[in-house]
DNA sequence: CTCTCACCTGCATATCTGTTCAGATATGCT
DNA sequence: AGCATATCTGAACAGATATGCAGGTGAGAG
């Protein structure tokens, strides 16, 4: 359970699974400029997420598509984001 | 939103936060010996619990009373714990 | 086969984090 | 005031973590 949260600990990590909740999945390069994050770092942060079963992968042909695994992350993200929009007005 | 979630990324914070969405209320030795660690380091990680406005305090003559400040993080926590449940059994 | 593109991986490093220890502070009691 | 209890604090150490770099892999195009 700790290590759930600490997946979500990252602004880096968190900035992407937020970019895979909106567009359900995404390939590499385009987390890493849409989540401005040098493409090693995006590669290093989704590595983690996959070993946590956060994320999943789809290969098509030199494009590998990420995608949430499990719809709890996209809820668990939609519920503290709305906490935080009502929380600071 | 990270910072929220990395407070949530420590099995002894989430262990003191888990015994306070039980019991609304308890003083600072009580956590210690329920959640199995030293007096300081419960010390230690309600100061972070409290500085990031997770917990709050009441002093009573001798003792400090710690809750949760906030019922969002009670429901955050029960949804993870309700999905670990239905997920693994 | 070679080249390019998209992505991955190991290493090094700098930074952060949690815990313990020792000592300080605060409160109530006699 | 002196003492005991409850909690806090700062320093220090060990372990974890994120990032950039340099090179490696896999897949399609020419």
């Amino acid at each position: 359970m700790a290590d759930l949260f600490a997946m979500l600990a990252d602004r880096s990590r968190l900035r992407i699974l937020v970019h895979l909740a909106e567009r359900d999945e995404a390939c590499v390069g385009d987390l890493a400029t849409s989540a401005q994050i040098s493409e090693s770092a995006v590669s290093h942060a989704l590595r983690l997420l996959r070993a946590h079963g956060i994320v999943e992968t789809r290969r098509d042909g030199r494009f590998v598509y990420y995608a949430l695994a499990d719809e709890h992350v996209r809820v668990l993200l939609d519920a503290t984001i709305t906490h935080f929009d009502t929380q600071h007005q």
